[in-house]
DNA sequence: GCAGGCGCTGACCGATCGGTCAGGATACTC
DNA sequence: GAGTATCCTGACCGATCGGTCAGCGCCTGC
């Protein structure tokens, strides 16, 4: 077996509690999600958890992270090429993935960003969608057209979080991802300069 | 001043409550949202809400109750007018319409539904959701349709609730009102029979 | 005057919340 | 073997949760 330079077991422990904290607050919501219920469904005590997280909403902070940091991510290639590029097809792939990929934090923030404002992770996050909204409402001055697009990307969003999220697959991602880049580029693409 | 035959100042208080109870609710979720706050808010104490409501669960029932009972008569007159017309652009305007009125309520039900699933008039109003959304699909095979006609519902739908609650006022009411109705309808007609 | 119902309240209940703390168990270093 | 750092735990804390209950003041009918 090779050799396992620092803290091995440590990083499992956090990563297998920032999962299941992950989908027991999306299920549940955070104020119906207690630590006693996350210790319990990862065999764990309490006081365990507090070890590893000093904190409920430091747990949480962990758990949303990734998602966050790849939504920054994906505002800055947003930035980049929109200066570049007056096309906004790719944008909506990418924007499609990272839905797919991060459906639980998405869920969470999506359905309970006002709730949480005051918590920080959380804010970062809408901060973030606030601004890639922005980049995307440059050039349409009426709100017609920025209905337009917040139904696109909200009913995008919504409609890939609105399955149970107990329910871990949809029944065939690949089809799901297509339609929805499909009509989310239809609504978009009219609104182009 | 006229005779007030029975129980004048109960429905007064009661509604006092439901109101305030449903924006808070709204604002900072069903387990968020304790009596204490409610009353607080009210100028009542606890025990007061508890004798007007017996419990959390019934005042939030009673908060919601009127909008899911306008969604009940909205599903029948979709069921009623579907066998009798084939189009579809009415119920657009009476969907947006619905929403706008119960705004609060789609809120909640939209935004905390699968958390709090366990809760009678929670359960209702997705089931009367769930069959609204089946009345429409009648006649779509294809996920990608069905995947449409989810974006242009859920999209409508998330707009219209995703500015704060307590922003009680949309910039311009019937605008936002008129481009829902637009983008809703041009999603929505292509799947005509 | 008085009996009784109604609206409302504070005191109180057990349960649960997030979080602290001292210490047990294991394993590695010297 | 002694010392030490890591992982984990049960006991415990004050606060708050939803809910119960006896009793308050007040109005009404008799």
């Amino acid at each position: 077996m090779p050799i396992q330079p620092i803290a091995r077991v440590q990083n499992d422990v956090g990563a297998e509690l920032r999962g299941i904290a992950l989908q027991m607050f999306a299920e549940n919501g955070y104020a119906g999600t207690s630590l006693q219920q996350i210790a319990d469904a990862a065999g764990y005590s309490k006081s365990s958890v507090l070890y590893h997280f000093g904190s409920k909403e430091s747990l949480f902070d962990a758990a949303l992270r990734p998602a966050v940091e790849q939504l920054s991510l994906f505002l800055d290639s947003i930035v980049e090429k929109l200066t570049a590029d007056d096309r906004r097809d790719g944008f909506v792939t990418e924007f499609i993935d990272l839905l797919l990929e991060h459906r639980l934090a998405a869920h969470i923030i999506i359905n309970q960003g006002q709730t949480l404002s005051d918590i920080v992770v959380v804010d970062e996050a809408r901060g973030l969608i606030d601004r890639i909204g922005e980049s995307f409402m440059v050039g349409l001055p009426t709100p017609a057209q920025r209905i337009r697009l917040g139904v696109a990307l909200a009913g995008a969003a919504y409609v890939m979080v609105a399955s149970r999220p107990s329910v871990a697959e949809i029944e065939d991602v690949a089809e799901v991802r297509e339609a929805l880049i499909d009509v989310v580029t239809e609504l978009i693409t009219p609104l182009s300069r």
